[in-house]
DNA sequence: TTGTAGGCGTTATCAA
DNA sequence: TTGATAACGCCTACAA
């Protein structure tokens, strides 16, 4: 192989002598390449013997198929790209996980794309990793640009997206309605009690339909959205925290305050605590996402469930029966709950 | 280009029209093969009105180049393989999400391998990703398989690791002595005051170098860990919460106890508050992490800070650097920091 | 059950 | 500054 620098000591060094290929394995096992091959890929096609003699020549050569030979020339490249706006969300990263999970065990390998929650880059971002030909996509959340979206239609791959909103998709959906959400929330708040209603909402597109929902679903019930608050994702503690104050200032008596992640639920919380604001006598909190923060607080948080990792495997497990041309329903949907403890 | 059909509605329909290949467009422009490459690969070794014609090409046609062709032929993946125990950590999501920006703005892509806490299946993985032939490695956390270790020193190419131990490592290392955060740990809480000591600790090797480095510290100081309470990893608010009552009973007045994690720290946190133990006036805590809970906390969690975020840019630019043949150290060490906040 | 021939789409090399 | 030719390492198609 060619000027690559072997680990240390020695950093420019070459590597002495070059990989292992299969014609080589090929010949330590007195048989032709393609039977190499097919020892690794298809081992059913041989008889036991000649099976037995190449894996052990390969496992004494310690051979690693070169995949991108395979994916060139037999047009599959086993690759997957994962576009995400970030991992540090454990919402998407827990999602991302339960995909790669499945895609590995199916023989895939995930390549990760940050896509960010503007659409800057994105396009050039989505045309890069379409030139390693991967068999599908994830897409988390929707694609921000029309550019993106058009490379990734005019590159007839199969697409799924997760954690999407109402826009018009790419091929498949693995979701949930975001506006059903909301209104879920509404009524659960307004059946507990609460007459006076606030928002504190990250300002991307998903969260302010679920803040739609809610507003449509109040008004559908004679009341109506009293405070709003909206800060830039991602949505952190902090500025849960920084929240409480100025929505309670605009709050009537027992106040209910939908949140649009459990992060800026548990801030208002813990801001609530240190004020000596009663939660839930004072003050009910809604929360989404059912992160285990939420979980631990106390009191416990009552929060919206959205099984990431169910979404991630079956997001996966669809792509795969695409790509393996199973028909598979256009939208899966993936059911929300309104987990009841103990803030509302 | 020829209207290709969407994805769905008929999912086994051949795309019409195979994709543009670099012939494709070297026809358009009137050049050969070898010309659109420069133009897209090294365009400062053509004459303007060629390039500006071949883009215009390429532009026009949609052409998107075959990386996996390119990988083959130049022997150069620009692809970079990540492995890491899982990303449903903030602490290794974090690292990670910093290594793919930086590595993704210097025209790598990064296949994501999940690796678990355990050796299992850990060479497999490995193996299959050195198929790729990725130009690099990055390791968050050490490799647990032996046999995974010597495939990728096998492998010759630059491999980075961050949140290792102390174990021998395979090639670069980003990082920072777990021992000495553990010794930083004692010193401050004795300094603080504390006579009493605690430890909850998930029982990765990491974890247990910074806990051996803390009882180290305390002994120096005529002290010793009292009560210790190991976690299997990942670490959560909940084991911490657990962790609390069974500790208080095994410790003296005003104990001081040190917490692997932040998100251990914070479920002791809520657990006192819940109990109506004060903090820092009847117990004392630090985490590890400085995770963003712990500065939302009430008090604020005192801290070990180390920042995921520089490592993983750290281990990025190492790792360019290092495929460029740059000479660079061996070792490189991010700083540590206590974060004296309310808890201590 | 195994093998031969040819090509996958790109780039390195050398030549003009 | 541009091009012709020959790999890169493997797998599909077809043949034996």
């Amino acid at each position: 192989m060619p000027p690559r620098p072997r680990p240390l000591p020695d950093p420019t060094a070459e590597p002495q002598g070059r990989a292992v290929r299969i014609t080589d394995v090929a010949a330590a096992a007195g048989v032709s390449a393609i039977t190499v091959s097919r020892a690794l890929n298809a081992p059913e096609l041989l008889s036991k013997p000649t099976l037995r003699r190449v894996l052990a020549a390969v496992e004494r050569m310690g051979y690693v198929p070169n995949l991108t030979a395979g994916a060139l020339s037999s047009r599959r490249s086993r690759m997957i790209v994962a576009i995400v706006p970030t991992i540090a969300s454990p919402m998407y990263a827990e999602a991302l996980q339960a995909f790669t999970k499945v895609m590995s065990q199916t023989g895939y390998h995930v390549v990760l794309g940050l896509g960010g929650f503007d659409g800057r880059d994105e396009e050039q971002l989505v045309t890069a990793l379409l030139g390693r030909q991967p068999e599908g996509m994830l897409l988390v959340g929707a694609l921000q640009s029309h550019g993106a979206k058009r490379r990734l239609v005019e590159a007839t791959i199969p697409v799924v997206e997760i954690w999407g909103d109402a826009s018009p998709g790419v091929d498949l959906r693995v979701g949930f309605s975001h506006a059903g959400v909301g209104e879920a929330v509404a009524n659960h708040l307004f059946d507990r009690g609460a007459r006076s209603f606030g928002i504190v909402s990250s300002d991307d597109p998903r969260a302010l339909e679920r803040l739609e929902g809610f507003g449509r679903a109040l008004e559908r019930r004679g009341a109506r959205l009293d405070a709003q608050r909206l800060v830039p994702p991602p949505s952190t503690l902090r500025e849960g925290r920084a929240a409480l104050a100025p929505l309670l200032r605009d709050l009537a008596a027992r106040p209910a305050v939908f949140c649009s992640s459990d992060l800026l639920a548990a801030g208002l919380l813990i801001e609530a605590a240190v004020q000596g604001v009663r939660v839930p006598a004072d003050l009910t909190i809604c929360g989404f996402g059912d992160l285990e923060i939420g979980r631990a607080m106390e009191p416990a948080l009552t929060t919206v469930s959205v099984d990431g990792t169910e979404m991630g495997q079956l997001a996966a497990r669809c792509l795969v029966d695409r790509i393996a041309g199973n028909p598979i329903p256009r939208r899966l949907t993936v059911p929300i709950e309104i987990i009841q403890r103990g803030t509302t």
